[in-house]
DNA sequence: AAAATAACTTCATATTCTTGCAAAATATGT
DNA sequence: ACATATTTTGCAAGAATATGAAGTTATTTT
C-alpha cells in the first residue's frame, strides 16, 4: 500500500510511524527511509530523538524498540493512524445525530473524534464506556452517563460483566461503534473477550448501530467476534473499500455511507 | 465543501475548529490556513493561544493535540484550600492500605491526592467513581474498577441510580470517603442528593470505612445526609478538632486518627 | 588487512518562525 | 453619530530550523 496522502509529515508524526514500525522488530536505516520518503541522515536524526526520550534503541545499522514501553504507546500510537480518514468518518456520522437523541459512543479513536464534534449539538444524552470520550464531554452540556465496569488501559474503556448492569436498564436511539477487525460474514471483532462482550450488550439494546471505520479495517478479523452482522444497521467508512464488499453488505441491509469529500472528488473503484 | 459558512470567525470558534481539525494527529500550519481561510500568521498566533491554555503542542511546520486537557477550573481552585492538610490527611490514609486489599475511593480533593499515592502499593483493586481519580490511576498496575452511573460536573464524579447496579455486585474491604460537611449526630452531608446516595450504598457495602477530611469540615452540616454515623469506622482528620468532639466519636465507636506532624509536634487543644 | 557498510560532520538549500508594522475591524467614550 | 482606542489580521524581512547531499571517519565482515 502506498499512501497516497504525499503531504509533508512533521517531525513527530515521523517518530511515531517509527515507532510504530518497530514494533514488529528491528528496522534497517534504508527500510525506514523508504518507507516513510525522507533521507537516511533524516532518519538516524530522528532515530537520534527518540533515543533521547527513551522510546527507542539504536543499534548499528538501524534500532529496535526499548524493552519496557513504559508510557501508553498503544493508544496514542493508533491515533495517529489514519488520522484524516478519521476525521472525514466522524463528520459523517456527526450528521447522523439529531438534538435530544441519547446516543452510545463506543471506544477507539474514529469516535474519541466525534465525542469532540458534539458540541454543535444541544440536549444530548450521551452514553459510554470510553474514558477518553468522557474526559472530552466533561465540560460539556450535555447529561453525560458513564457504563461502569474494569478498566482496560489498552482502550481504555470499561468492560467486562460489570457493564451489564447498567447497560441492562438504559435504553439507546443510536449507537456509534468502533472496532479492530471486520468482516462480511461475521462482522466485527476485537482483541479482548470482555470489550467483545460489552460491545455485544449494546448493539443489542440499541435502536439503530452504526460502525464507524476507516477502511483498512475492512476483511481483516480479530481475534473475538462481537455480535454478528445482524445487529449493525449502518457503516460509515471511507471510499476505499471495493464495490463488492458493497453489494455484499446492502444484500444483509446494512447501509454503506461515505463522507463528504472535502475536495468533491469521490474516487469509488479501486485496485 | 462542508464549511461554506462564510461568516467571518471569531478567534475562540476557530480555536475550537482547529482542535477539532487536530483531531489525534497533527496538522501543519499551511493545512489548517487553507482549512480556516485565514493567514498562516493568524493560525500561528491562535496555536500560540491554545497552547498556553494547555490544549494543543506546538511543533515545527505544525501542531499536535495534547492528549489529557490539563486545566480543571473547578477542582484545582478547590484543590488549593487546606491544600497543607489535605496531604497529611492523604499520607495517614495511605497507612492504612495493604497490598492486594481491595479499596473504594470516593470524589474530592483529598482522596484524589490519596489516589497519586498508591503507586507505592502493589496488586491493589480499587474501585471509584471520580473520573479525577480514575484518570490519575489509569497508568497504573493495579486493577481499576469504575462504577457507572450518571456524571455530575461539579464533583466529577459518577452518582445517582445507576451506581446500585454496580455497588451491590462488588465487595469492598476499605472505602475512603470524602464529604463536603460533618456532624456528630449525623456523620457525613453532601450538597447533591444523588451524591449522597452513592456514598450511602458504599458505606453500606464497605467492610471498614474511613472519612477523610480537615478539620474545617467539622460540625457544618451541608444540605443531604448521608447514611449514618454508624456506617463510619473511622475518621481521618488533622489536630484542629475539639477534644470534645473527639470524645464523642470514640464514645460512638469511631476511631479518630492523625497524620504524623511532619515536625513531631501533636497540639491537640485547641480554641 | 582490505572491502563493504554504516555513522558522523559539514555545508547548502529550502522551509518555517519570529518580529515589527500597517491596515482593517471592533469596541469604547463623548 | 463621530472620533478615538484597542484588538485582530495580514504582510514581509531577517533569524532559526529542518532536510538532503557529499565527503570523512568508524565499524563490521570477509
Amino acid at each position: 500500500m502506498k499512501d497516497t496522502n504525499e503531504r509533508k509529515l512533521l517531525s513527530e508524526e515521523r517518530e511515531q510511524l517509527i515507532l510504530q514500525a518497530l514494533g514488529d522488530g528491528a528496522r534497517t536505516i534504508g527500510e525506514l527511509s523508504q518507507e516513510l520518503g525522507v533521507s537516511e541522515a533524516t532518519v538516524r536524526r530522528d532515530l537520534q530523538s527518540l533515543e533521547k526520550q527513551g522510546k527507542a534503541r539504536r543499534i548499528h545499522g538501524g534500532a529496535i524498540r526499548v524493552q519496557f514501553p513504559r508510557t501508553e504507546p498503544i493508544f496514542t500510537e493508533k491515533a495517529t493512524l489514519h488520522a484524516r480518514e478519521k476525521q472525514l468518518i466522524a463528520r459523517r456520522a456527526l450528521d447522523c445525530i439529531d438534538d435530544n437523541d441519547t446516543i452510545y459512543l463506543d471506544g477507539g479513536s474514529t469516535i474519541l473524534a466525534l465525542a469532540r464534534m458534539l458540541t454543535s449539538k444541544q440536549g444530548l444524552t450521551i452514553v459510554t464506556n470510553s474514558i477518553m470520550a468522557a474526559a472530552e464531554l466533561m465540560e460539556s452540556e450535555h447529561r453525560l452517563i458513564l457504563l461502569g465496569g474494569e478498566f482496560r488501559a489498552l482502550s481504555r474503556t470499561l468492560v467486562g460483566p460489570l457493564t451489564a448492569k447498567i447497560v441492562s436498564s438504559l435504553y439507546i436511539d443510536k449507537a456509534f461503534m468502533g472496532t479492530i477487525g471486520f468482516t462480511v460474514e461475521d462482522g466485527i471483532s476485537t482483541t479482548d473477550a470482555n470489550e467483545a462482550y460489552t460491545k455485544e450488550l449494546i448493539m443489542r439494546r440499541a435502536k439503530r448501530v452504526f460502525v464507524l471505520m476507516d477502511s483498512s479495517k475492512f476483511g481483516a478479523p480479530s481475534l473475538v467476534v462481537s455480535g454478528s452482522l445482524n445487529d449493525i444497521d449502518a457503516i460509515i467508512t471511507d471510499d476505499a473499500i471495493s464495490s463488492q464488499a458493497i453489494k455484499q453488505l446492502k444484500k444483509k441491509k446494512i447501509d454503506v455511507i461515505f463522507p463528504e469529500m472535502p475536495s468533491g472528488k469521490r474516487a469509488n473503484r479501486e485496485t
